[in-house]
DNA sequence: TTGACATATTCCTATATGGGAATATAATTC
DNA sequence: GAATTATATTCCCATATAGGAATATGTCAA
């Protein structure tokens, strides 16, 4: 089997680092045109299209018409999967908090979201 | 230019499913033979094999000889570089916290952190 | 040593690129 | 309509897979 494609999921999407730049581009908020990418990135504008074309179907950015041309704007919340996987991992880099904080540190957290209802997070 | 290899950063690394499925494997922390990560995953032993030397590369895991096994362990601190990506665009779909609400969040987090640190001092 | 077991590596192939060049499509202006 | 501008699409190719099959390497046990 080959490689899966770029289309396939998010992660497969933002794992090209070019990608991620027009994210970062993209992470004002605000709508920004093909071209205006073209010359922040320094790419071919074919180049810039076909990368925005593989964030549009997999949900990360979204078009819209501005006179002739196409605004483009960060949907970000698509990245929502990657962040609660890479989460899943966190405990192991943050160091100067331990478990027993860490839990605590995560119930002042949710006492203050009252409103959210996540499932609660197993731990041994 | 084709895609950029597998092993060039974590970016890439974790766009693999199976890999993920590895790396979910290896969550608990403790050290998993290969043989046990094929029968979890069901997947070929060269397969396993090859994905785990994809993952070393990258530094994801580590690997120990103990007998006739190669025992993996996670090394999650090297995601820690995806997480700070993705974390820059948190705010956009984490809407059931507000501004203020999410720095209070912050703020209790560090004040545990610092109690930790310095055990008696007072909080700044 | 011989054999059994565990893991890594090599060889192979079908497939999906990412970028450049050229072209197509669409909207704007003259 | 014709020329211009903005963007998308198509064609091409060098490259890097991911997995299966076969094989190599390494380690233990008798």
């Amino acid at each position: 089997m080959p490689r899966a494609a770029t289309t396939s999921d998010v992660f497969n999407a933002i794992a090209e680092p070019r990608r991620r730049e027009i994210i970062n581009a993209l992470a004002g908020g605000t709508a920004v045109a093909v071209g205006e990418l073209v010359k922040r990135l320094r790419l071919s504008q074919p180049a810039v299209s076909k990368h925005l074309g593989v964030l549009r179907k997999v949900g990360i950015v979204s078009v819209a018409k501005h006179g002739q041309r196409r605004v483009y704007r960060l949907n970000a919340r698509e990245l929502k999967p990657v962040h609660d996987w890479v989460k899943t991992h966190e405990r192991f880099w943050s160091h100067q908090l331990d478990r027993i904080q860490e839990r605590a540190e995560r119930a002042a957290a949710e006492r203050l979201a009252s409103v959210n209802q996540h499932p609660k997070k197993k731990e041994k």
